[in-house]
DNA sequence: AGTACTATTGTTATTTTTCACAATAAGGAC
DNA sequence: GTCCTTATTGTGAAAAATAACAATAGTACT
């Protein structure tokens, strides 16, 4: 089996000057596995079994790397801290503003919205990270049921 | 000339228990007048000059307690640090991931993609603040000369 | 393999953001 | 106005995120 995905892209990423550092491949093979969205402190931790002292420093500014690159998604959860996601798993997010409570939404929703906005803007969309917020159904069944 | 709209919609509030204190409607004021962008620092420098002592603590709480309420935006701004403003301006924003430029986006562009998630979540919307990422045509530009 | 170049790392210090808890003051009832 | 309840504030301390700079180590070249 040869290397996923991202790390393909990394390595294209040496033709524009980048470079491939144990650091770098550890971070996205963290995101890789994982597949889910992680913290920069738990990517900090996981990334730190492979490289011994990795520095929280070092996490950040790969993360912002990696995500300026598209590698890596960032995913605004609530309304707090960034979370970050491996860039292979196209979905956005819908938060309850309320209750927390989350629904995943394909990106094939957003393709005509994407379109939309490529055409009048004339930049390139990312693919990357939406999160919107509203309120979910049961959350709107206790506003109303309190107001009447 | 009465209080401007998010002071009605504050006041508006009490009804459910939350309490309007002079902290809390200088945030809200300084996001009105300003209507832009402004960190967390810059309001409570702002909201500083009316309110002598208020804490940096209170300010982020107050933030975000507003942006729950829907009083203010949330804007994720480039791949860092939160902003807020008014949610008297509906517009949503689109950067370029590479020199930060920035378009607006109206509100009206999403109202298609907002009535299909509603539709299909269950979920009500906020009008809330979206951002989206992208590479903007003069650095596409770029990339594409690069590369051939 | 050895060298040079410079992107990237770790270090240290600073700033930004959050947390827990006691003190305060807003709003309702009298 | 006075009293009561409790949402909200300030305080002090911790955690998360960023910045500057010298040291390190990828990468291309020979």
């Amino acid at each position: 089996m040869s290397e996923p995905a991202s790390i393909q892209h990394l390595l294209a990423l040496r033709a524009q000057g980048f470079r491939m550092t144990p650091q770098r491949v550890a971070i996205l093979r963290v995101l890789d596995e994982c597949g889910c969205h992680l913290s920069p402190s738990e990517i900090h931790q996981r990334a730190g079994e492979m490289i011994p002292n990795l520095t929280e420093t070092t996490v950040y500014r790969n993360l912002d790397f990696l995500a300026q690159q598209g590698l890596v998604l960032i995913a605004h959860v609530g309304s707090g801290r960034i979370v970050y996601e491996s860039a292979a798993h196209h979905h956005h997010h819908l938060y309850c503003r309320h209750c927390g409570f989350s629904v995943d939404i394909n990106h094939e929703e957003l393709a005509p919205l994407y379109k939309h906005i490529q055409d009048k803007t004339g930049f390139i969309l990312d693919t990357s990270h939406v999160t919107f917020f509203g309120v979910c159904p049961q959350c709107a069944n206790k506003e109303n049921t309190k107001e009447n």
